[in-house]
DNA sequence: ACTGTCCGTTTGTCGGACAATTCAGAATAG
DNA sequence: CTATTCTGAATTGTCCGACAAACGGACAGT
């Protein structure tokens, strides 16, 4: 270790905890962010302008700006499309969906997966079944009519196009943890309806059982129709079960880690001609 | 809306979809994300220098920093204390948590966190009784002997810590989540726990139910120590259902907002004098 | 009333600059 | 020869100044 010289003489010892030192402009992100919970800055504001910032507190517009991202991503701060950037209600749903990702990137396996969803969907459907009103089951009823439609093209010889297919089951599964109106649980929920698509694009077309969750869905939601929540319970139960030993057919360990290459990431973008 | 002109001839109509002009600092952030999840830059290795990426971009090194700002929000590079900063996996607990954080602008309810919390705590104990290891015992024990010191303190008249006494409470029911051994199942939970804080500092310094809360928390360890899954459940179920009837004695409205005051942010810190 | 124009404000992007810190390799001491 | 120290290059954090583009509003013209 460098000894005692003219600018430092921290010695090492008992007592000295680590000393941070936070970048500014993560001390920014942090002072904003307090000034928005604690009403000060108010949903629906526009953020103040970056040069007044700047002034405010003391640092160069360009650390300002490097806070005001993080901001951005933290979904506090909203910009929409070319104007002023906003303060906004962070749509929880999406933060938790970069949560859900992260799961896969720490090898969350199908295992895990599937019980976190014998927990959650079996009283998702329940309290859906409750609750749901009649914009809610136009929904589901126009998702599966899409999926019916969907199966028939499968079964008469079209292309499978797994994605969409998945995409239609994850949307009947998100239009009941809405409808089941409590947003805790739907946020609880999101992680399981996220990491189904890897998964369910693994299944799906190795086992071709489209018919098969096709017919839970119409299950379900007969009985969410019909205000029956210990049916609707029941049947995603099964529907829940049915997922598992379909995994199972397709003879890859449950304790497998979901792949990676199945996230969707949206279109790539060239930086180059914009 | 303005006729043709020389730069712009968008009108309305049918057909006339949303014209959307990323920001460029944007468009540095997905492609790194990118790079990162289809596995062209690996977990653990030093994200390459802003000056490389700029070059490589055709943007401006300021520009990348933005970009790079993106990243480090959404976990998905860490800044380790000074030192350079690394591709990492996002700590999904930690995602969540800010996730948690907007369900609270969103002026979720007492009531919304109460059922979620009584679909996912008693499942989680009882898993848990069944994988818990002896490490997780003994936090356990630890946590419960802190709670217990804290209680007695304050039957023995001692200024009442709530702050201190929720963060046990918080913590008994993470450790709990973890031993559970499953991810998505701990990510579904976390926005229980994080919102109870707010939760159990409005209840227990009206009703002052320490002695209660930590009973309740000895019957669940015991029965975890014995490998008991029902015993936990329905122990957990009492505990979370005594939750609710506790705040209904507030007289305060399950379906009245979580108070946003209640969220810790940590210390204030100034920019000035660093 | 609707259109088109002008202007100040603000954001997005660029270029350059410098102190502080880290890292790796050279130089040195034992 | 090994271990330690020193040195210099590379990199980040922060600052400064600049400019085009887009937005918001005022204002005038048909």
């Amino acid at each position: 270790m460098a000894p005692a010289d003219a600018t430092r003489s921290v010695a090492e010892g008992p007592g000295f905890s680590r000393i941070e030192r936070a970048p500014a402009y993560r001390l920014v992100y942090e002072m904003i962010e307090r000034e928005i919970f604690e009403g000060r800055l108010r949903v629906g504001d526009p953020l103040p302008a970056e040069l007044q910032l700047a002034e405010q507190l003391g640092v160069n517009r360009s650390t300002v700006r490097e806070g005001i991202r993080l901001l951005e991503q933290s979904g506090l701060v909203e910009r929409n499309g070319g104007k002023r950037p906003r303060i906004s209600t962070p749509h929880y749903l999406e933060l938790a969906s970069s949560a859900s990702r992260a799961l896969i990137l720490h090898s969350v396996t199908f295992r895990e997966l599937w019980e976190a969803s014998m927990v959650l969907e079996p009283s998702i459907a329940e309290r859906a079944a409750t609750k749901i009103d009649d914009d809610g089951l136009a929904e589901l009823a126009a998702n599966l009519d899409s999926m019916d439609r969907a199966v028939a093209a499968f079964e008469g010889g079209a292309p499978e196009d797994v994605v969409k297919f998945v995409e239609l089951d994850r949307g009947f599964h998100e239009i009941l943890a809405k409808a089941a109106g409590n947003r805790v649980l739907a946020l609880a929920h999101e992680p399981v309806t996220s990491l189904f698509i890897p998964a369910g694009q693994i299944i799906l077309p190795r086992l071709k059982t489209y018919r098969r969750v096709h017919d839970a869905h119409r299950y379900i939601f007969d009985c969410l129709r019909a205000r029956d929540p210990a049916g609707a319970r029941t049947w995603m139960h099964k529907h829940m079960d049915d997922f598992r030993r379909a995994y199972e057919m397709t003879q890859m360990s449950l304790d497998a880690p979901l792949d990676v290459a199945c996230l969707d990431l949206g279109q790539p973008t060239s930086l180059r001609n914009r």
